[in-house]
DNA sequence: GCATGTGAATGGATTCACAGCT
DNA sequence: AGCTGTGAATCCATTCACATGC
């Protein structure tokens, strides 16, 4: 290895596990905190604390993105934030298209996390003929959904989000994936076929209300009074 | 052992774990779909191709609630939907309260997944009182957060939403404790100190986008045309 | 001394592969 | 023959523990 190297070694992005980027999300975050308390530097111990994890855990999920903290001192928080935001590919703004105008849409439109810090809804599409030409609250268009070619090619849109009912949702899919968008987020509670041009993601909300309730059933159901 | 044992043999709920839970709620919706078919029996490799998993994975699954596969068959579909509603509790209504009034709270209320089979919002509580005293479309009402305990009580609520800004989302979690409730979803990109006797699950939108970005700026960012 | 970065050890979850039942 | 249920093997993630560097 030739000595006086100074770049960090070439990390191989691809090998960042999923479980690992959803902490780095979190660190950010705290970072963001700890910047708006004037917090120059943390140490991973600190970091471990304030999210119950391990601090091994945040020093390796930290390691993937080269060396950058000093030893006996800790993380600079300013160069670290820029490193993570770096990473998850957040220096430029996203846009964003949501499919389906309805209760969930309209949600996701006018939700602050959809329109912060490197994310914008530039359009929605519905099939309704009634809610075409509207604007949600925010003033974002709703189209007709055969125009998600025209807007994706003018917005430059990256992601899609699928805000449809389940049957529709496929079809949804492919037709965001024939526009040229290269990830989506899905509420529609569907197994989506999916393609290799695009990364889905799913949210399924009513997996986390079984999860709530399995839990009910089996700790809580035997509460003693009540 | 004694011979001629019927019962399944006593499972241990308590050691599923949530990875496993949230295939069950995977199973649950594909079993429901199969139903409406009018397919009565299904075997782990077709569930399998359905969702691109392993088909050991699903038997190893559906081995926690006991032996309901018939080999050289498959499984019985409205059986081992029956088992499946059994497990996860969804045998009765559980009731909501969702804390937040805002554009997420008021997306959660109107979405059909929260109020379908064996899910209803019977309340919402805000701090706004601009916005107490009046319904969601769909007619739920909107409290005081103050009113929390009473409602609790009147209506034997036992999952509470999260969905206000993320600064005020431990004063809320703390006072869904002090009224009794068990479980708790929750929105807010916040880091809950949470307590014994409830248990938190987190939904976080904008992680889900990070992940996205993460994928984009890896994979797609260096798309050749365009 | 103190905190990082990391090989080694542990712990889980997934997959394989086959014995056993229908 | 076909498919389940499951020990064994494998893979991945987390945690430990310590050498390394400030």
């Amino acid at each position: 290895m030739p000595a006086g190297e100074r770049t960090p070694r070439a990390v191989n992005r691809e090998t960042i596990s999923e479980l690992t980027t959803g902490r780095l999300s979190i660190y950010l975050r705290c970072l963001e905190h700890l910047e708006s308390l004037q917090i120059r530097t943390i140490s991973s111990q600190a970091l471990a604390e304030q999210f119950h994890l391990n601090s091994a855990q945040i020093r390796k999920d930290l390691a993937c993105l080269g060396e950058f903290g000093i030893r006996g001192v800790g993380y600079d928080v300013a160069a670290l934030k820029q490193h993570l935001v770096d990473t998850l590919g957040l220096t430029r703004v996203r846009t964003l298209v949501i499919a389906g105008a309805g209760n969930l849409g309209m949600a996701l439109v006018n939700y602050q996390g959809f329109n912060a810090r490197g994310f914008q809804v530039v359009a929605m599409v519905d099939d309704d003929p009634a809610k075409i030409g509207k604007r949600s609250k925010s003033g974002v268009p709703i189209f007709e959904t055969s125009e998600l070619s025209r807007i994706v090619q003018e917005h430059q849109v990256e992601i899609g989000v699928i805000a449809v009912p389940g049957p529709a949702a496929q079809s949804v899919l492919d037709a965001m994936v024939a526009a040229g968008i290269r990830a989506a987020l899905n509420f529609a509670p569907a197994h989506l076929s999916t393609h290799q041009e695009i990364k889905v993601k799913d949210v399924d909300l009513r997996i986390n209300l079984e999860s709530l309730s399995f839990y009910l059933r089996n700790c809580a159901d035997t509460y003693p009074s009540r």
